[in-house]
DNA sequence: AAATTTATCGCAACTTGGTTGCGTTAGTTT
DNA sequence: AAACTAACGCAACCAAGTTGCGATAAATTT
């Protein structure tokens, strides 16, 4: 509670009842949010697009990094790794259950260093794998 | 020419001057093709549901196959090793370059196989590099 | 504590990429 | 040539996300 207003006031955001809300939202999360998500779960008192510039405002300071989507929607999940504003190091896969349409985090997967032939440079890559996850297993 | 119309007949798609044009223009360029590209190549003749439409059939017979786009906006590349409606093999990585929007496919670099923990079980996996391609070095 | 400053909020209006319905056109088959 | 049906074209629609701007309320200064 108080660790998380302290990440606010750190990178200079104001602990407004929604931010907090929905930091700790993002915080009791263990994989990743979606727009609809977040409208649900903070009840309609808050507007999209005040759920869309503190999305924008979380990921410019380090705080969430954007996953991918099934249908390429904005998701997000926290940043485990203590992100830094200029620098965000999410190099891990993410995961997209195309049965429950959630999107993981594989923390503990790499993205592989790619080499292509001379002329490509390279700045940054993702790695995506798409399947069911173990909840939706049993189905 | 011949061939091409044949690819069309082989999978019950009619040869209709459109269609035509936009195969033939799939197998005249070496990276990828948006929307946008193919409006202004083929003129402001055919409608955008056209276009949408014969991209969709052409993905569904196994003649293109979608490529990531910077902005997540529709694209698609031809499908070099002959790919069956029923199953696109296309499991290499591709290259978004973020300085001139175009998105290339490696054909020689494949997507590296992942085995996840217990319970993930992955259909597909994609491998997404971005950075600046060959001729736009020099800027 | 009051005044000031400015990030954040909320509403409306807009933009954009893509989809749906449906009547018309034109390949293909008989 | 007649019949059948994929493909086309237009209009209307949809959903996600953005922009502008005045109102609200944190944070800072007096
Ligand atoms: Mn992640
Ligand atoms: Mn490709
Ligand atoms: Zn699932
Ligand atoms: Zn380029």
């Amino acid at each position: 509670m108080v660790a998380l207003k302290q990440k606010l006031e750190e990178r200079g955001l104001r602990k407004t009842a929604f931010r907090i809300e929905l930091l700790t939202l993002f915080t009791q999360t263990k994989s990743s949010l979606s727009i609809e998500d977040i409208k649900s779960s903070v009840g309609k008192t808050s507007d999209k697009v005040t759920i869309y510039r503190a999305l924008d405002a979380f990921e410019k300071s380090g705080l969430i990094h954007r996953v991918p989507d099934k249908a390429n929607l904005a998701r997000y999940a926290l940043c485990h790794n203590e992100c830094k504003p200029e620098a965000h190091s999410h190099n891990h896969a993410h995961f997209i259950c195309t049965v429950c349409d959630e999107t993981f985090c594989i923390e503990n997967v790499e993205v592989p260093k790619i080499h292509l032939k001379q002329g490509y440079k390279i700045n940054s890559s993702t790695l995506t794998l798409e399947g069911s996850c173990p909840s939706c297993q049993s189905a």
